[in-house]
DNA sequence: ATTTATTTTGTTATATTATAACATTTCACA
DNA sequence: TGTGAAATGTTATAATATAACAAAATAAAT
């Protein structure tokens, strides 16, 4: 089921982000990637039994997806609980900001780059409250441009 | 256990928001008012039954907080899956743009209100990829002042 | 005031999501 | 190959959310 470079590239993935590259995590990885959505991890226990016959218990789904998020192979979408595969190859070096864009009618998650200038002048703003963005990670629910036509 | 006063500013703001101002909703309402934090429903429902010895099933928690929503007297925080009272008395009317910093050490969750100068920008970068704010409501999450001296 | 229709609230059951505790298996390394 | 550590599976259960229907409360009309 994996191409001998799609398997090479992954653990090249899991080797840069400095986690072992097991079956299990692979598989579980290699289909969210497939997946092309954000999923949640019931979702993808799903997605992997019925597209891929892959039964892996939803328990594993969740320790793997947490570890994937610590490393960055993966991003967890807090505002719909849902899971993401990092779209970037160099993920797990750097760009510290993940921002995205969730449709709210066909779920689907579009990851862009808002230019510095604009989210300096939004932590600007937040810091004058005190407070500290965490990731910063941002996340907005809206409509697509398919789903608004 | 409700002041005369308290009361019939309560019954006024859902006047205005157009609901039915029913006793449990006015109490479900004035609790989650005097928390005067984010709560999760049943984290409401336990502060309902140990601070006011108000015994309300959840199931009526998440109703009532449901329609607080709608009408703009509750704000729902989907970061966190958390509910909490509409600081301003004027919310039914306008102010469109909420706007949340959530702590993630003491879950403390100050509302502000951002320039639109800074929102403006912002909407108009994610507009270039086709997409539409929806409410447009922002959350943020990191630390606050107090947690992080 | 009393009846009736409608809305609200409560009850019960169950679906969904998430995690804890421990057993088994796998894997790296001696 | 055997051994210990890490990963995965199993089972149970906690926490969150909703569905279906019954009972109660409310508003409107007589």
């Amino acid at each position: 089921m994996l191409s001998i470079e799609k398997e090479a590239e992954l653990k090249k993935r899991f080797k840069l982000a400095g986690v072992k590259a097991t079956q299990k995590r692979m598989e579980i990885f290699h289909t969210l990637v497939l997946a092309n959505r954000a999923l949640s991890p019931y979702e993808l226990a799903h997605f992997c039994e019925n597209d891929f016959s892959l039964s892996i218990p939803v328990v594993s789904i969740y320790r793997t997806l947490d570890l994937l998020v610590s490393v960055n192979l993966v991003h967890k979408l807090d505002l719909v609980n849902k899971y993401i595969a990092c779209a970037h190859l160099e993920c797990q070096s750097h760009h510290p900001h993940s921002q995205f864009l969730i449709c709210n009618v066909c779920q689907k998650v579009t990851e862009i780059h808002i230019p510095h200038t604009i989210t300096n002048e939004l932590s600007e703003h937040i810091a004058k409250h005190g407070f500290q963005l965490k990731s910063p990670q941002y996340e907005f629910q809206g409509i697509c441009q398919a789903c608004s036509s």
